[in-house]
DNA sequence: ACTGCAATCGTTATCGGTTACGTTTCCAGG
DNA sequence: CCTGGAAACGTAACCGATAACGATTGCAGT
């Protein structure tokens, strides 16, 4: 009879067969040194007594474990499609997937929550680690590939052409007759809110706009901090005709707060985001954006790790993919586009 | 100096601090019983040598990890905003989140994979788990809670009311006008499967529609599984005037065949899904379909094994979610509505 | 000064599995 | 019959941390 609650461990396994915990360790891994008659009497006993090795005490003692991991700080859109290419990347490659997203107790974690998840894991579960939009650098034992890393990173990485991607953008904006241009910056640690800060400062520059300060927001990419930041943009005297956000997340909060105040968009604003996350079609108008494959990202990624891991890389360690504008409906030309 | 690549173990924090590991594990989980000369030692060492304890270690160790788990087959929409909903109810909640997720190995993972990734973790590193749509039944040390579970389970579970809402799509195809109403199936060992297959044929006979046996294909709910079957409803001298698929993955691959084949959707062929995946709203036609919420879906699961967790659990341990029907361009009345 | 009780801290068994090493078994060759 | 060596298998150390338990120390009370 199989008893529910009880987890069969391997030495259930080696008195049912009758034989010692290495023995069935050894059938278990395939090992040499066992006796044809013994692996039978093991094979039946693990069959019988429904036996499924731990991973965490296997992990614990071994140094290869076949699983990667991956950590993130939340769980958005953003990750969600970085995960779908991750997991395409290790289908059919013999690693298994272990993700950690902490709870962000007390928001507590704040800072160097990926090296304390990082370490927590790589210790011994993970052969290697994708870290997505980490705050800071991390060193760990085992490989780690950054998505989004931070500035200056010199690790492993996969990132998107951002500062192409945001001189595009401004680019439209521009193209469409705009010259008062608001911008809401990203966590300026990380490489990519530098580079789409860089693109914007560019793309101004390059058109004979004078970059103004007091049009630049600083954000962190957190949808949230973009509200009160469009609100003081907008509650100028003369409020910029266009506003583009280093991230998708941010520019929907910017959509929200024009529309409470009574901005028609594109009408009065224009608004571009960065990212092209999934909502960003469905909203009311669909919104400008730079896409940059979140999908790609992760596939990237993984399939870096998986080279590191195995031992087996040649190509460049720091990956840039292309970005593309995706021109919707909340841009159009500014209603005094005819001025001289 | 800091060695970069050495693992700091409890016994190096120890050593440092001149202390035994008893006492340092005693300072790490705040217990009593430690001078505070003694702890600010010991914090010191741990400080500087940038120690993190080893999840690993700790969860062999303990019973009790305030880490819940995750398994899924795949990873697809479905999964990504079920993620989302309960990465929500466990913010600050004190509970981390580890997600399992297999690269499906050869296939040969098709039986029993959720109990292979169950057992793995709740032997210690999970205090309990989430299953996304089982293949089966599955028994474990540690609280489990289904999502979509399979027929007639008996345990915990949260789930879409599936035949409400298949009955209301199948309704509002009637409504249209249509008589001819093919259906493709979900893997009708999942509950929803059987409850979306059984508002069908209610609908139908309640309208008195017969059902035609001919009619109904029987996919798995995996996207690809549908094509073959829209195929061969298609190709029919008497194609169906309408389709409705068991999934909004599947149904996206009816639209795929019914424009490969010529079909004008909603023109010659109208088309329901079930779920109400983002992509949905997002293909041209926008498809009709009947929303569950995924994100409430992981959202009630996850409080619910938080709860049974901490063992403070009261509400009845199968939880029944509302449906409703989103209408977009994907269906119309049929061409020969007009007939008697 | 002696007892008694806390407070403090080290020792050790333990979790489940892996593996270096030692021991036994078995068979072939001398 | 003895020996050598490989095959087969068990023993025990070990991975990193926790906790029951025992040992030591300090201090108050008498």
């Amino acid at each position: 009879m199989i008893e529910v609650n009880a987890p069969v461990t391997m030495s259930d396994v080696a008195r049912a067969a009758g034989v010692s915990t290495a023995t069935v360790s050894r059938v278990v891994n395939g090992h040499y040194g066992v006796s044809a008659r013994t692996v039978a009497q093991v094979r039946s006993a693990i069959e019988h007594l429904g036996y499924e090795s731990s991973l965490v005490a296997t992990s614990l003692r071994r140094s290869r474990t076949n699983v990667l991991g991956l950590v993130a700080h939340s769980f958005q859109s953003y990750t969600a499609e970085v995960l779908k290419g991750v997991m395409k990347a290790l289908s059919r490659s013999g690693f298994d997937l272990i993700i950690y997203a902490n709870s962000d107790l007390y928001g507590s974690y704040s800072e160097g929550w990926e090296q304390r998840h990082l370490t927590r894991l790589s210790g011994t579960l993970t052969d290697g680690c994708i870290v997505v939009t980490p705050w800071g650098e991390v060193r760990s034992r085992t490989p780690v590939v950054a998505i989004d890393p931070v500035r200056g990173s010199t690790g492993p990485s996969v990132i998107s052409d951002n500062l192409t991607g945001a001189t595009t953008a401004v680019e439209h904006l521009l193209g469409l007759g705009h010259r008062r241009i608001g911008f809401i910056a990203g966590r300026d640690s990380l490489a990519s809110a530098w580079s789409r800060e860089e693109g914007y400062r560019a793309a101004l520059t390059a058109a004979g706009v004078p970059v103004d300060p007091t049009l630049i927001g600083r954000g962190d990419f957190n949808p949230e901090s973009a509200t009160p930041l469009a609100r003081v943009l907008l509650q100028r005297p003369d409020p910029p005709s266009a506003i583009f956000a280093a991230s998708d997340g941010m520019a929907l909060k910017v959509l929200e707060v024009a529309r409470e105040l009574g901005f028609s968009v594109p009408g009065d604003l224009s608004v571009v985001g960065f990212d092209n996350i999934p909502e960003s079609a469905l909203t009311q108008p669909g919104l400008t954006t730079v896409d940059q494959s979140m999908y790609q990202l992760g596939y990237e990624a993984a399939r870096m790790l998986k080279s590191l891991v195995t031992g087996e890389w040649d190509e460049p360690s720091q990956i840039v993919l292309p970005t593309s504008l995706v021109v919707r409906d909340s841009t159009a030309p500014p209603k005094s586009a005819a001025r001289p």
